[in-house]
DNA sequence: TTGCTCCTCACGTCACGTGAGGTGGC
DNA sequence: TTGCTCCTCACGTCACGTGAGGTGGC
């Protein structure tokens, strides 16, 4: 005896997904995440499991991808595609998505030594006796050490 | 003698921050960044070193940010605001930045680990004589283990 | 003067947000 | 039957994309 899935409705499954209607009907629209079923009156159902792909496609955006990319990426195997061709496409997207979180995370961790830098070099800054203005040219470079500031400082003055 | 800053023209400006007309005009009419001063036909001039202002602007929309937030956490001094209050601004909105980058890598990192799960995973499912069908609620849970599935493969599947 | 760059509208797009007006389901 | 949830338009918004038509600058 296999399992029944359990069915939501719309609105319970937006809270399960921590997400809202309007975003669902959306993704469904773009052919990103159908549900499983309709009731006779029009009424979407969706599984639980559905959930898990809802996170996908969040974590995917936030990494900067388009709907439509994604939707490229995690759709379901096409008409007459083969079991071995559907579990490389698969790997392939799974492959893809690592890919996308090493660059990120490696972007993100040259971002966090930048704002380093910048603190650091704000703590000198409360030493000196400069402005940063348009006169001094925002104190670019430096009036104490004469070397650039660190990139975010030079942004923020 | 105090350095007369390079200027250049939004065209070449663009091209050093890897951005384009329209953006940057969209940020100066947003209160994001103004070019340094105007030609008298209205030509726009930029600082080089405004490029580490569009850098950091594009690394906090990275992270989720809108751009009147970000405005709120970059713009200068308000009228009459002090030194002290002048930089303690700006260490507040580096310490934000950081957080933020801190709380988005934890994030990426989780992600990362579910990927390796559902990588895993399917490598099992290709000695696996079943195929992920409406019938058998898409392998979930999986038939030889009777555990869940990964959740990158649920969203797949 | 020529050609390239820049200017200001202004309409289009993506991924939703937010009602309006009407119907389904325990 | 009542009230809550859901339905389908459809217009609004944010952060730009993409021309149209016209002018500035080495």
């Amino acid at each position: 005896m296999i399992a029944r899935p359990h069915l939501l409705k719309i609105g319970d499954f937006a809270r399960l997904a921590e997400t809202n209607l309007r975003t669902l009907r959306y993704y469904e629209e773009l052919g990103l995440l159908a549900p499983a079923t309709r009731s006779e009156g029009g009424f979407r159902y969706y599984r639980e499991t559905d959930v898990h792909r809802v996170n996908m496609i969040r974590d995917l955006q936030a990494l900067g991808l388009a709907l439509e990319r994604i939707r490229d990426l995690i759709t379901g195997p096409g008409p007459g595609e083969g079991r071995a061709a559907y579990l490389d496409r698969i790997q392939t997207a799974l492959r893809e998505h690592d890919r996308l979180l090493r660059e990120r995370m490696a972007a993100l961790e040259a971002q966090r030594e930048r704002v380093g830098h910048a603190l650091q070099k704000l703590e000198q800054c409360r030493g000196c006796p400069h402005t940063p203005h348009a006169e001094n040219n925002f104190c670019e470079p430096c009036l104490q050490t004469g070397r650039e500031l660190p990139e975010h400082l030079s942004a923020l003055f």
